[in-house]
DNA sequence: CGGGAGATTGACTGATCTCAACCCGGGTGG
DNA sequence: CCACCCGGGTTGAGATCAGTCAATCTCCCG
């Protein structure tokens, strides 16, 4: 069970799940220590929470992580989902700063830890993984820059189309066009950022429109560029 | 008037003013072209807009700009703003895909540009140089999560407090205590994502309540302990 | 002096939040 | 086996924050 990831070579990160690897050359490879399991998390586990102190990669093979910021009132705010392939910490270990987030388990997960000074000493010396690196901040800076104006400017309503339309982009759907990611009615006022009531009314809205299907916390989209259109969204 | 800014050597960007700078060879310093002198951009010029092509880095040397992004309405929501040492364009650069901002000068501003090939290289080759193009990014990165954070959970007041203190951080005070920065109302309103109207009523009541006081667009900071309060941040 | 941009104020509206009650299904202990 | 409990989901009613619209004002500029 443990060999859900395919090693490369006698290693046993998965170089196909995390880009950022591709580019390390045999001798960088060699420097992760061979013990270095990807570890099992059950769903629920946190893996590090706001103000812990993490020093080095967390890079997802398997399973759903749900990262999210507690607000003043101890509200969840959920900021993105790591997936196979992401990276967790790493702008804690690039700033050797305190986590600002905190990561939860939504689907059980294999998870390998890189060590921060390896991580340092790789962005200094090869050149690609630095760019990689780079461009995978940017990406998400990108992201969160969009997710701001969204948030500021847009109703609810609006907000919430666009977070189905986003899950079916990074889950996709089952073979029976459900999205591929379970969450609670207030997990998904927490990416909104409105009230879990909200979120349920909206949805049944959806519902009687005919834009989405529900099963329990199953959501099926029926009519996508209804939803498009709701959303405000060009694409 | 083009030597408001110090040159280092015989080079004419700034590199005290542009940390990332710091961490170039001379070698690397020597490939950016000698003709390059930073650019005056007059109050109000548009450096680049959303959907842009930019490849290159700009420095900014001296002024200030103004970083937003266009909602579906067309309502501006301000992300951040530019100042001497910052840098604007590093996400398109990277990623080398079009802006998804736009950058206007709020204050008459010089602004060297360093090609973005040049910067690629200097990436690959200079592990410090990425490394700290990569903490700018991380840096980013999180200030960008706090925001989503709040604007998803506090009140227009709440976050309007907030960015008063906020402005005050990066832009201090003069000697009579006012922001050094000059803001219009709408502008206001486009950081805090709310209407002009009710920066202006949540202003006078700040007034009335004796945290701040206004002259036109001045801002002078009487009872920060009280901002702080209201804005719920622990600092 | 006319015009325009930005600032202000008041009145009104309505999207969303909050509070509270209730439902439902699964798991547990007696 | 059944009563109970608990987390999550739903629904309704009422309260309210904040957005919109419209009128007015104040500068500043040509």
């Amino acid at each position: 069970m443990m060999k859900n990831n395919i090693p490369s070579g006698n290693k046993t990160i998965d170089i196909d799940s995390s880009s950022i690897f591709r580019h390390l050359t045999p001798d960088e490879l060699a420097q992760i220590p061979i013990d270095q399991e990807p570890e099992f998390y059950k769903r629920g586990t946190i893996i590090y929470s706001e103000g812990s102190r993490i020093n080095g990669f967390y890079c997802v093979q398997k399973g759903i992580i749900k990262i999210y910021k507690t607000g003043f009132d101890g509200k969840e705010q959920i900021i993105r989902f790591a997936k196979r392939g992401d990276i967790m910490g790493f702008r804690s270990t690039v700033l050797k700063e305190r986590a600002c987030t905190t990561a939860q388990v939504l689907e059980d997960a294999y998870i390998s830890f890189v060590h921060g000074d390896l991580v340092l000493n790789f962005i200094k010396q090869n050149g690609n993984f630095a760019l990689e690196l780079l461009q995978i901040a940017c990406k998400e800076l990108g992201e969160a820059n969009d997710y701001i104006t969204d948030i500021a400017q847009k109703t609810v309503r609006e907000r919430l189309a666009e977070v189905i339309i986003h899950l079916k982009k990074e889950f996709s759907l089952d073979k029976d066009d459900y999205l591929q990611i379970s969450l609670t009615r207030e997990e998904l006022a927490n990416m909104v950022g409105t009230a879990t009531e909200s979120v349920i009314r909206l949805l049944s809205e959806f519902k009687q429109d005919g834009y989405i299907e529900i099963r329990g916390r199953r959501i099926k989209i029926i009519n996508e560029k209804a939803l498009i259109k709701v959303a405000n969204i060009n694409e």
